[in-house]
DNA sequence: CAGAATCCTTAACGATACTG
DNA sequence: CAGTATCGTTAAGGATTCTG
């Protein structure tokens, strides 16, 4: 091995093309999916007490998002015919062991929140600077 | 405690307001950011070599996600005024921290993908279904 | 209540050209 | 080589309205 720099060692992650990395990603990427399950990490829940507990989801999105989970089979969706309509949401096992590594991030993300604002107004403060 | 559906236990991460996740999501969020740290994660990368290694990032696609992850303290840029410039990217510590997660996701992510892929396709077959 | 449909605004991204 | 600047496209998301 060369001193210096990079040699290009073996990927951490096989990413020379998209092995996969990306299509969990594009999932995890959008604004709601990660809140979503999240949510129904704490059980089941009817549409509009998910819309309420993410806070800020529009019917739209939540639509949209619980759609693609469940496409995924990271959830479940059962329709009660009850005579106001009633659906409920549930992470299925897939969804659930999902849910391990969201709290990692979620974990993190609570740990390091200081470190990235004061890296930012570092940054920022330095941006400010004329010369 | 009322049986039957949903009461809302203790949120897993409490995310009733945005407590620090979304910003963590929002840097995971964007399309290179991972695939940039993953690579930073095998050693130092100049510019080129990144934009070679990450293999569809556009070079001001590549610029933008550096700077934001230079911003939150997760890489460091290090420019060497040579003749022709050579700039090298590094891990700084956080990002360091962070390559665990960001395997961890893609190790679930190739695990399952079989899974998804399944149930994607049942779906996207029961959805052809005209009746 | 749960949702489908429609419209509209924003910003993420890509391609290209130019610079120190 | 490592950017910056500009432009055009597209997709994500929000607001609103209507329905079973």
């Amino acid at each position: 091995m060369s001193p210096g720099h990079t040699e290009i060692t073996a990927p951490v992650v096989s990413c020379d093309d998209d092995c996969g990395i990306r299509d969990v990603l594009d999932r995890l990427g959008d604004k709601w999916s990660v809140l979503v399950v999240v949510q129904l990490a704490a059980g089941v829940h009817r549409f509009k007490e998910l819309q309420r507990a993410v806070d800020g989801v529009s019917q739209r999105m939540l639509t949209l998002t619980v759609r693609r989970l469940e496409r995924d089979g990271l959830v479940t969706r059962t329709v009660h015919p009850t005579v106001p309509p009633q659906v409920e949401y549930e992470l299925t096992a897939l969804g659930h062991s999902l849910t391990h590594l969201v709290k990692g991030l979620a974990d993190w993300s609570l740990a390091h929140r200081p470190q990235i604002e004061a890296a930012r107004r570092a940054w920022d403060a330095k941006a400010d600077m004329p010369s």
